[in-house]
DNA sequence: CTATAACTCTCAA
DNA sequence: CTAACGTTGAGAGTTATAG
């Protein structure tokens, strides 16, 4: 019987962005997304102000001039270089870990029970706090899906949780009674559409979720959500995922800092995020067999005249190779362009990925041909990992980049630049 | 008609 | 000065299409 521990770190980015900012103690900080759109990450001052998750940072802009709040746009080289760093710690607690995602880990803590394992909690909550300044709460239970319920607790502490929950010693009636005093909504998988449909069956509650009648909810909604029923009722039906298997589909896709207007502008954003794309496939030892192109204008504004297309195609011969793609890639958004749009956004998918190894060739291809575009682009991936990303290009991307995102509140790169170290100044 | 492909919807962080 | 609203990936279910 597995035992979950799902650590998740409190307001994440926003933590990370005051960590190396002493003046930044007790500041409302927000983190913005990219293209410094709308806020995704909220310290707990802001929380406090009631601004909510995911709103437009224009909207709120006035509200935060009025109360001090410092924004942040996303740094994800700081944030990744901080999850890693809170990896290895959780590493040290157990063999077995699951990094689901840059903030959350779950550690499967079977047979640590020794001490019990709120204790063991409550040291993984101390050892990250003091080797890297980061708060984070422990949720533990015999599920997945009620050890994220449990994190939830310890978050709000709820049952006078203080940082940890632990609901393998809760009595049966006091986990009820907590359980009773959970929006549905909060269960891992219950989201936007599910809470109103169940709400109006009358599950208002985890509780009610987890004494539903499991045929109905089958029957009703999905296999998915029974699922998550019988998580909520202790059946372990999500066990852990150590390995991250290879992604089956790539997307690259930004919106842009300026309306973009023109082809050759859309060209570059497309040959760039193509490279990019192309890069994640080398990583994994992939090739894709198809490639999709895609552009629209900014779904929001109603004044505008709308136009959004994608196409895709499938390649005559599987590839990684960036400038193979890029050139498909030109070829697609040249048929889908149409002039007199304001585009807001473009982006790329490749699909029908499959391992670079035992690839079955097309009756033309040259094998040779293959092998020496393979090893251009393992020279120029590691050029750009030695030198940083960007050195070595398509000339198609561009240089100037006036499409390029918005980050007007960029931090230092505290963590992966020199330039960003942060400096003691005398006084 | 069936098997599969293609597309849509939902969720998550 | 004004207008301005993220990205990436998975899986299930539904609909379209091919043979």
């Amino acid at each position: 019987m597995p035992i979950f521990a799902l650590v998740d770190c409190n307001n994440f980015y926003a933590s990370c962005e005051k960590l190396f900012d002493p003046r930044l103690a007790g500041v409302p900080v927000v983190v913005l997304s990219n293209n410094d759109g709308c806020v995704v990450a909220r310290s707990a001052e802001v929380k406090a102000l009631g601004i909510p998750m995911g709103v437009p940072w224009f909207r709120i802009r006035e509200q935060a001039r009025r109360h001090g709040i410092v924004a942040f746009s996303s740094n994800y080289a700081l944030y990744a270089d901080m999850s890693n760093r809170v990896v290895e710690v959780l590493a040290q607690f157990s063999p077995d870990i699951e990094v689901y995602s840059i903030d959350e880990s779950f550690l499967d803590v079977s047979g640590f029970e020794g001490t019990g394992l709120a204790e063991y909690g409550r040291q993984i909550r101390e050892r990250v706090q003091r080797w890297l300044g980061l708060t984070v709460c422990v949720g533990i239970a015999p599920t997945k899906t009620l050890a994220k319920l449990a994190n939830h607790c310890a978050k709000k502490n709820l049952a006078g949780a203080a940082g940890v929950c632990d609901f393998t010693i809760m009595p049966p009636a006091d986990l009820d009674a907590l359980l009773t005093r959970i929006d549905v909504g909060e269960v891992w998988g219950v989201g936007r559409k599910l809470t109103p449909r169940l709400q109006a069956m009358g599950i208002g509650t985890v509780r009610d979720l987890r004494d539903a009648d499991a045929e109905t909810l089958r029957s009703r909604f999905s296999v998915v959500l029974e699922r998550t029923l019988r998580e909520l009722r202790g059946t372990s039906c999500l066990a852990l995922e150590e390995v991250v298997p290879d992604k089956q589909q790539i997307i690259c896709s930004r919106s842009f800092g300026e309306r973009v207007h023109d082809l050759e502008a859309l060209q570059e954003a497309v040959a760039s995020y193509l490279s990019r794309a192309a890069e994640k496939l080398r990583q994994q030892g992939s090739l894709a067999g198809a490639l999709t192109v895609y552009i629209r204008t900014s779904p929001f504004n109603p004044s505008e005249p709308r136009y959004q297309k994608a196409v895709t195609v499938p390649l005559p011969e599987a590839t990684a190779d960036s400038r193979l793609l890029a050139r498909w890639g030109r070829r697609i958004l040249k048929q889908i362009y149409r002039p007199g749009f304001a585009y807001q956004k473009a982006g790329v998918m490749l699909s029908d990925i499959r391992p670079r190894l035992r690839n079955q060739l097309s009756l033309f291809s040259s094998s040779r041909a293959t092998r020496a575009n393979g090893r251009l682009m393992q020279a120029l991936d590691q050029i750009n990992a030695r030198w940083g990303r960007g050195t070595l290009r398509l000339a198609a991307e561009g240089l100037d980049k006036e499409w390029q995102m918005k980050r007007g509140h960029l931090s230092p790169g505290y963590t992966t630049e020199w330039a960003g170290l942060p400096t003691v100044k005398a006084r």
